[in-house]
DNA sequence: TGAGAGGTGTGAGGCGCTTCACACCCGGTT
DNA sequence: AACCGGGTGTGAAGCGCCTCACACCTCTCA
């Protein structure tokens, strides 16, 4: 946990599948913030991009929880490639589906206010841990400086958000974990 | 010139290459601005993911210029991959390509200000630009308009800042075209 | 020749977000 | 116990960018 994966401009010459625990990737900018890009957890792959083109890393990497990773080194992932083509193809479509996440993302940035941009990771988050363990009861675990990393904004400002939507009954928050109590609000914010 | 090509939410049932002309890719808001992010030439391809992953088209395309496209069919495509394991190699390459442009688009919105973003762009513009006509006179034809929906900005906020470089001396405007004067004070501020 | 469309230049006002400053609470450490 | 670090809540000040409003310029087209 906590330790070190990789930083944007490595050398890439592996890439990586999770097999255990979860990876944050983030960009880091000149001033020392972050931004998170993404979160990988089981069964995710990441890394491939500079894997594949041989130029640098792209992004930070780093365990988020104590982690096993599988380590695919390039002339292993070439051999099987060259073998398998339908891997290819799998590849490609694993591509295809970061790239219209990131899109989205851009477009996030360029069209949604903070107030929304919050609300619709908010949303994401939930689903996400839904699916991994099936907690009816939906409670998302996570600092409010983290959601800021996530959403491009300040640790002050997602916090006065927050409490917006406590006062107006859309969230509660107790123990340090915010549960969504009416979906539909938020849904409509993002 | 002008003409639609398909639109964001489209089926998305072949993938197009550039023979001729210029293609604006853009991502269309809620209240009808437009964020461009990119612009393909001669020898370029586009619409493969919508293509590869069989989902919706995740952007407008429509000709900035008259063009002539090659238009390759869904099955065409994946008989072709099949046959030739090299092309999926190289597909993969366009891809990581594009994943690093957008990544760094998403890093920017999210780093840098407006006046960062428009020095960024107009040197990529020039740079873009040179590759394709060798004018060793950079002059740059745009309108600031787009210039706006390039970055990510509003017109009168896009004009205010080639002002105050206009008068630093940084960039000439002359008959609606912006030249470069001084490189370097422009690649510090992005 | 005059009208319109599209591009440019510029100021006033306002909103959203950041930064800074500070107070509070809790868990762990010595 | 006293103490710290990390997370949280909140207000004041300031800046960047947007919107709105308006003037002007240049083309094209009837």
């Amino acid at each position: 946990e906590g330790e070190h994966i990789f930083a944007k401009g490595d050398p890439g010459n592996s890439m990586m599948a999770v097999l255990k625990g979860r990876v944050v990737i983030s960009n880091p900018s000149l001033d020392g913030r972050q931004l998170v890009v993404t979160i990988f957890r089981e069964s995710d792959v990441f890394g491939e991009i500079a894997l594949l083109d041989g130029k640098e890393r792209s992004a930070d990497a780093s365990a988020a929880t104590d982690c096993e990773l599988l380590v695919v080194p390039r002339r292993s992932l070439l051999r099987l490639l060259g073998q398998q083509p339908e891997l290819c193809i799998e590849l490609l479509v694993v591509l295809c589906e970061r790239l219209r996440r990131t899109n989205e993302q851009v477009e996030d940035f360029a069209f949604l206010d903070l107030e929304a941009r919050i609300a619709k990771t908010l949303l994401r988050l939930t689903r996400d841990e839904k699916g991994a363990s099936s907690t009816s009861r939906l409670g998302l675990k996570i600092s409010q400086r983290a959601l800021g990393e996530l959403v491009g904004g300040s640790r002050e400002s997602v916090n006065k958000h927050l409490q917006d939507w406590k006062r107006s009954g859309i969230i509660a928050i107790e123990k340090g974990s915010i549960l969504i109590r009416d979906l539909e609000a938020l849904t409509d914010l993002a």
